[in-house]
DNA sequence: TCGACGCATTGAGACTTGTCAATACTAGGA
DNA sequence: TCCTAGTATTGACAAGTCTCAATGCGTCGA
């Protein structure tokens, strides 16, 4: 078995070199690549995804109204994505505005394609 | 909104075009990705395709051991990577053998990076 | 200090998912 | 035609997820 180091960015397994495509993963790398995906696999939070990637920086409250969705769910959504490491929230003030984690997805990209 | 085009393969959208980072997804198109991003999002299956991937091609009976799961559950996870496209399934006799969708887990990192 | 506003958390209900025992299906060999 | 072996399907249960109403927590302006 090949050698393979991994770096570990907010607790989740981003790779330099983790790929499915090498050798076998370990129930643990497996966990934490679950877990991103997870954070992928649902509608509102794509689109969410979506809408943050194209805007920039959205704050939250103007994620219900095109997503449809209460607040309490889209702040459910925004955690998820954000302990994912996904987007990165910042508070100013009142609002709490999202952006992408900057090359995150990326990362993930090069975990299929690597 | 930019004009955009897609190519819908086994039912589900993958992309020459369609993108995160673009703009906003549709409801259809969030959907049809979220079911992919599903089926990357356990660990047992991600370690499955990791094991495909390893070996090129791999017969069903050669998955319960080294992930530990009965049959039932072997099948179930195969059949839900298969309907996302992920692996194919080729019968030969009593066995089935599955292997990686050519190029599918490039198109999905190309959703994602693009 | 108080009220209003934006966001987070909690609790509950409906729905989905992962798992396996039991059973059915299908192909090969005797 | 049987019997056996590899897979697929069904049924059931536990665990997890999505959603929203109600409530709590900070922050700003008056």
């Amino acid at each position: 078995m090949a050698q393979r180091k991994t770096i570990k960015v907010d607790d989740s397994v981003v790779s330099c070199c983790v790929s499915l495509s090498t050798d076998a993963l370990s129930e643990g790398e497996a966990h934490d690549m679950a877990q991103i995906f997870g954070a992928l696999s649902d509608p509102a939070r794509l689109r969410m995804l979506s809408l943050i990637a194209s805007e920039n920086e959205v704050c939250s409250c103007a994620l219900e109204e095109p997503l449809g969705k209460s607040q309490p769910t889209i702040s459910h959504h925004t955690r998820i994505l954000a302990e994912a490491g996904l987007i990165v929230g910042e508070r100013r003030g009142r609002w709490t505005w999202w952006r992408l984690a900057p090359d995150r997805l990326r990362d993930v990209a090069r975990l299929l394609s690597g």
